[in-house]
DNA sequence: TGATCTTACGTTTAGCGTAACAATA
DNA sequence: TATTGTTACGCTAAACGTAAGATCA
């Protein structure tokens, strides 16, 4: 039967010529390796080398050989990390959220309920959510909206709704309400990493530009520091940040009010114990 | 580093469901195997099993390591073979012709030529042996034509002309020469595996049917106890066997006269040394 | 009570390194 | 003469089997 170790060796061999540099970087002696070589040769079943008496080299046949050795070697090594994988994944709770208000709550929530789970979050767009879902790669999603699928597990669990902050001298802010057609063409700060949102107002406000911003901090010193508008929700963290000095404004549109639902992919994860109980 | 002998004690545990049952096919004691199941899950780095005091079974990744395990050692059986068929095709000279007659003079010289090298030979179609050609998985093909290869070595080799052999009071042994056409129509006795003369003469004769025979044998009791027509060529070995009671007319058809060209694809079979010294 | 797995323990053996040797460049 | 591969030999560590123990059906 093959021995692994015995393969690497002959894929060495291959790349450096000689069983004496071999065995300098296998920290084995020399003989050792000889001894290898001829024990190769036993398990194929067939000469692999040509020798002279202080040479050795591989045949035709040896070539081969070296090559079968590295497709097995590969094979074993990926097996083990597909192994290790799984193994991983059984102890690894994935949620892929399309924004990120609702991992707020629903992380907390799954850290507490599942101590032993290593728990793994990834916010991106919609469609990317459904593909995760499709492939089964996410024990848990979080959509904009209720899933259809056949016997998939789906529950409602959060709503957002979406507001501009205008500085109080802006021509908005004498508005009570906005909608998206009212706000097309103005310029807004907007951050970046926020999934659906993201998509919804580039489609609603094509003549919008977007100042985009990937560090929160930057965010937030040019919100604070320039008359640009931005966007809050009900759920925003910096809702009472705005001090006086900025004025909050809902968007009408249907569009902008949205209900999270939570789907699983997991048949252990059970919604019924993380989704909000106002909608049972 | 994965061990193959423990990798297939696993798949055997898998088959077999306790290690008992393993040991017992292994010829290994329990104590061994459970050794050998705990060295698994060290080499993969993962729990691979579910212990009770005296049970022991397959956790989901088990499940999993078990699918990689088979993949492993199909992988290291594959190549295996791989290498033990390279070996012996080295040691194989391949002959793929379409005809047997250009057989009979090359297959003793190669032996003698190449007396360590087993002769392998085929008879097939001319289509098949331009296959092999393509694929290069024959060393030698003999085809009914030259070989149009940029630098495939070939030479002709022999010629073979065909005839028909017919009984002295048939319609046709009153002619010195016939064609396809005049014979087209008439049934005719034929011998199996002579490759390029079946798909021959099915060609050119539409209207004729054809009794085939498989067996030597059965074919020369048939020839020498009916009326039916059948074929010979310069070369055929039965050409003295006629005895007065059959008549042998040469075909006209350009078709019916052909050379015989070997092709080589391996550079250690040089053809100047078995072609026929009369086309050099 | 029989079947199953694991632990403990003594033994065997397979594999290793050192030393020595032969041959090459 | 330095490098390389093989053989011989003694030793170590890994692997094995037997015996014994614990648990479950």
């Amino acid at each position: 039967m093959l021995n692994l170790e015995e393969l690497e060796q002959l894929v060495a061999f291959k790349e450096l010529g000689t069983l004496s540099k071999v065995a300098e970087q296998f920290l084995i002696s020399t003989p050792s390796l000889s001894r290898s070589m001829y024990h190769l040769e036993e398990d194929f079943g067939v000469p692999l080398f040509d020798r002279s008496v202080n040479r050795i080299s591989l045949n035709e046949t040896g070539e081969r050989a070296v090559q079968v050795a590295r497709r097995i070697l590969i094979t074993s090594q990926e097996g083990i990390k597909e192994v290790r994988d799984y193994d991983q994944s059984l102890k690894t709770i994935t949620v892929t959220s399309v924004a990120p208000a609702p991992l707020w709550t629903l992380l907390p929530e799954l850290t507490i309920r599942y101590p032993n789970m290593q728990i793994q979050h990834k916010v991106c767009s919609t469609s990317e959510v459904l593909e995760a879902i499709e492939n089964k790669t996410t024990d848990l999603a979080v959509l904009p909206f209720a899933y259809e699928g056949d016997s998939t597990d789906c529950l409602p669990y959060l709503k957002e709704s979406l507001d501009i902050v205008v500085p109080l001298d802006h021509t908005l802010a004498k508005e009570s309400t906005v909608s998206f057609t009212d706000i097309d063409g103005y310029n807004f700060l907007l951050m970046n990493q926020i999934g659906f949102w993201n998509d919804l107002v580039l489609e609603k406000m094509p003549a919008s530009k977007f100042l985009v911003q990937s560090s929160r901090f930057e965010f937030d010193e040019l919100a604070n520091n320039s008359t640009l508008p931005r966007f809050a929700t009900n759920l925003s963290k910096d809702r009472e940040k705005l001090q006086g000095k900025r004025m909050l404004i809902p968007l009408s549109d249907p569009e902008a009010l949205i209900t999270y639902h939570l789907v699983s992919l997991n048949p252990d994860i059970r919604l019924k114990d993380l989704a909000d109980k106002k909608y049972e």
